[in-house]
DNA sequence: TCATCATATAAGAATATACTTATATATTCA
DNA sequence: TGAATATATAAGTATATTCTTATATGATGA
């Protein structure tokens, strides 16, 4: 409640993109890297990781190196989080787009 | 619930702009006309009518007119409107800034 | 160490966005 | 009808956004 206009805006602006939003619901359910997210959207791996930085930059998404891997998950600690998940509810699920990948053999799994 | 991901981008970046997303909150406790906007925003009145425009479109707000003025108010019968409303609840009460202009007389009330 | 894979960053281009000023349209009222 | 007021649209500009390709950085494993 009472998120500041300004930086609220700046939260909307972020979730108001296709491919972050989307993004931004399929970490809801799971972490996912950077080469699962260029495998998903039809877009080249620096417009994926470009989108991810801005995620990032407002601390939407937190990163966490795994190996080789980046792994980047939904930040629950922070002032926007409530707003976040509120909007999240509103959109159908994306578990689907990682059983496809996992169907193409392109799901990275790594502990 | 389950809002379409492309629309739903569409809304929230149409609520990811500080002077839309303010007007959309000041509608939500009063309806309101451009030149109460152009006197809120230090923005000329065209700024503020290309705004309502794209909220417009959007079909996020309608227009009543009511004599020299048109009224805006929030659409709450749209696919859209709970997402809306959910986001809005997230920030603080808009009407002091409607106040502010009454304090100055230039509160528009017709009937 | 060197090749490979994952990711990030840089630079540039196309397009979108949000203003401005000037002007058109619509309504009211003397 | 004509002046005044409210709003909309047009055109132009500055800046922001979102891609692309090229390249740098970082980790892995032979």
């Amino acid at each position: 409640m009472n998120t500041d206009m300004d930086k609220g805006a700046q939260v909307l602006k972020l979730l108001g993109d296709r491919t972050r939003l989307t993004m931004m619901k399929i970490l809801e359910s799971q972490d996912c890297c950077v080469c699962e997210f260029t495998a998903i959207f039809n877009l080249s791996q620096p417009a994926v990781s470009q989108h991810i930085r801005k995620l990032k930059d407002a601390r939407l998404v937190t990163e966490t190196r795994r190996g080789q891997w980046v792994f980047y998950s939904l930040n629950k600690d922070t002032e926007d989080y409530p707003l976040v998940r509120d909007i999240l509810n509103h959109f159908p699920g994306q578990a689907g787009r990682l059983k496809e990948l996992e169907q193409q053999g392109l799901r990275i799994f790594c502990d």
